[in-house]
DNA sequence: CTTCTCCCTGTTTTT
DNA sequence: CAGGGAGAAG
């Protein structure tokens, strides 16, 4: 069918659905309405990011702008997809087409799509972190490196060293040299063990997390006509929480915007928060000057706090060590000074908490609307105890994830070798699963499934693979049979993930005698999790990539209606959202910051965290620290008031004394 | 070779 | 607190 354009008169005014300049401050209008060419939006906390970004999609979608030549990078794909659902509301549909997720997914889904065009693999599977520590380790015992004579890196630092060079864009002589001096000597070991892992991927069709990075970065540097490809395809480009790019994402970034330079970064340095992923603030102090012509919005009012709690933010982030370009301010109320509650120790810290949650709650305030937040993931422990005991249901988000236990993972690897057979490392894991086969015998079948006899099917056969012993050989050749009795292109899912439960229960009630139910439990809710997916590819990925928030635990929470739950997070997954009364635990030294901070770099990133957590708060923000806590070989030791709140100025807080109740005389 | 047991480590934060 | 590594036994 042909189209005609009709042309709008000269001066005649657009007419939208929307009334943007109403709804959108002067800055937030003028960020959301410019669509052509370079913007940074350098965005305060709670100065309506969020809202800016939702209404320019909305607004490119009324412009005409074709929803599918869009792109909406994001921190987690639960952003993207709030962001999406709001603009869609907004202007009545429309904006589902937007593409939205992760930097990681993107190219985890663009390398997939064009893998046939350029000839790259078409079938790949994703390692996440422990993955590929087992895949170092692999490499480390081929090479002979872990002999015990000579003592080498284990295959956690050597994760460690890989991923800073290819996210920091260093050699791993560097990264030995700054951060891990002690081993300076081993550097060429390091170096060969580095280039066995990376071999092995290969070979495998294996990618890690940085590499869908790396591998994107480098394929739209390298191949012209890919990049001119998505150009041409993806013609606006938005990316969220700029400021934890690192330098890979950065590249990405410029290399997808292209000469045209469509491209709007949103983010705030103050709430840098992931330096020790390889992260730089500093990439959106110099986005002006990688893109010439960068018109920079500044968004300063906040519309979250009180200005209590903004006063208190602003104190710990004005002691940085470098300048930052904004203040923020409110017209919202003064509201009550924030509360500095040193607790005798973490015990009464958990009841203190819990007793105040309570008392917040039955002032009408939704349990949902309020959140506990700390440092790092084990620093809730007590508390989730004292909430259990009071009967508070709560959430937990951050620290272990239930994708990482060892039984889902388990559970995993099997439908991991039906999609990629080449997945090594997901045979490695569940051929060791097997009775009577230890590394030896694993090795021999992978080796035997690599040559060019081997196959899955043969695998079934008993003796297919020469040198097995009995035992190891029968439990070999029924895992052959029932992996190939499995078809994961006509089944779905669901139906996969129930196979392999049903296979696995024997092995699980064998391995994890203790509590084997409580680990069934999770893989019914595994099962659970595969039943939104057609495809075995994309619930794999999407498992690897954006695995469910919710951390392990929860089997603890009470159960509660829908969304009538208590947040525990980690800051970092605090990151972005809000609530009525927000607790800070932990604030001692050596907890928050933690203990191995230790150069001053750190030290400014602990700043941001605090002021992250902070300015998480609307209404009431309550921060406490044990003063004592138990170390297993001190005993009891007691803690000092961290040291970020040194830069807060005394009248800003409310000092808040615990005294504990009389015990009540018995009654006669 | 595999399995079992015991001990030790070391426990940020996440895609 | 558990997961990994080392060492001993089957």
């Amino acid at each position: 069918m042909a189209t005609f354009t009709i042309r709008r008169a000269a001066g005649e005014a657009r007419s939208f659905r929307i009334d943007y300049r109403g709804e959108l401050n002067d800055a937030q209008y003028e960020a959301a309405t410019a669509l052509e060419g370079p913007v940074l939006v350098v965005a305060g906390a709670g100065s309506g990011k969020t809202r800016t970004l939702v209404y320019r999609v909305a607004r490119m979608v009324e412009t005409g702008i074709p929803a599918r030549s869009i792109v909406l990078l994001t921190f987690t794909r639960r952003a993207a997809q709030e962001m999406l659902r709001r603009a869609g509301a907004l202007v009545g549909g429309g904006a589902e087409e937007v593409v939205g997720g992760t930097f990681h997914s993107f190219a985890n889904t663009m390398l997939r799509r064009y893998a046939r065009v350029f000839g790259w693999p078409e079938v790949f599977s994703i390692l996440d972190r422990s993955d590929s520590e087992d895949a170092i380790g692999l490499a480390r015992t081929r090479l002979g490196l872990d002999r015990r004579d000579r003592r080498f890196p284990r295959k956690q630092t050597l994760a460690s060293i890989f991923s800073a060079a290819v996210n920091r864009g260093l050699t791993v002589a560097d990264v030995v040299e700054s951060e891990y001096p002690n081993l300076a000597e081993d550097v060429p070991d390091v170096e060969r063990c580095r280039d066995a892992y990376v071999d092995y991927k290969r070979q495998r069709n294996l990618l890690d997390y940085d590499d869908l990075l790396l591998d994107f970065r480098d394929r739209l540097r390298e191949i012209p006509e890919f990049a001119e490809r998505l150009r041409g395809v993806f013609r606006h480009l938005m990316v969220d929480e700029y400021q934890d790019t690192n330098h890979l994402q950065a590249d990405i970034t410029e290399l997808l915007a292209g000469p045209r330079g469509n491209v709007m970064a949103v983010g705030d340095d103050a709430q840098s928060i992931y330096g020790f992923r390889g992260a730089d603030f500093r990439n959106i102090m110099s986005f002006p000057e990688r893109f010439p012509g960068t018109r920079v919005v500044t968004l300063e009012e906040n519309y979250r706090s009180t200005q209590a709690i903004l006063d208190v933010g602003n104190a710990v982030i004005a002691a940085a060590r470098e300048r930052y370009t904004k203040t923020l301010f409110t017209r919202r109320v003064a509201g009550d000074r924030p509360q500095l509650v040193p607790a005798p120790d973490e015990r009464l810290q958990s009841l203190f908490v819990t007793q105040r949650i309570l008392g917040i709650a039955e002032e009408g305030v939704p349990l949902s609307e309020i959140a506990v937040l700390f440092r790092s993931s084990f620093h809730s422990f007590d508390l989730e105890l004292e909430l259990a005991r009071a009967g508070v249901p709560f959430v937990k988000r951050g620290g272990f994830r239930f994708i990482e236990t060892a039984h889902v993972k388990d559970v995993l690897a099997h439908l991991r070798v039906l999609e990629n057979p080449r997945d090594a490392i997901s045979w490695h894991r569940i051929l060791l699963l097997q009775e009577g086969v230890g590394p030896r015998a694993a090795e021999a079948v992978i080796d035997w499934l690599s040559s060019p006899d081997g196959s899955l099917r043969g695998l079934g056969t008993p003796g297919a693979v020469a040198g097995l012993r009995g035992a190891a050989s029968a439990a070999v050749a029924r895992l052959g049979a029932f992996l190939s009795s499995l078809d994961a292109s006509s089944m779905r899912p669901p139906a996969l993930v129930a196979r392999v439960v049903d296979e696995y229960r024997p092995t699980l009630e064998r391995v994890h005698r203790d509590d084997a139910p409580k680990r069934m439990r999770d893989l019914e809710q595994f099962a659970i999790l595969a039943e939104r997916y057609q495809a075995l590819g994309r619930f794999l990925a999407d498992m690897a990539l954006e695995p469910p928030v919710d951390a392990v635990g929860d089997t603890m929470a009470i159960d509660a209606p829908e969304g009538e739950s208590l947040v525990l997070s980690t800051i970092h997954s605090a990151k972005g959202l809000e609530w009525h009364s927000v607790f800070v635990i932990g604030l001692a030294d050596g907890r928050f910051p933690s203990a191995w901070t230790v150069d001053e770099d750190e030290i400014e990133e602990e700043r941001r965290l605090l002021y992250v957590a902070c300015t998480r708060a609307r209404e009431n923000l309550i921060l406490t620290w044990p003063a004592t806590a138990w170390d297993r070989s001190l005993g009891t030791i007691p803690q000092r008031p961290s040291r970020l709140l040194d830069a807060v100025p005394h009248q800003l807080l409310e000092p808040v004394t615990l005294v504990e109740e009389e015990e009540e005389e018995a009654a006669p």
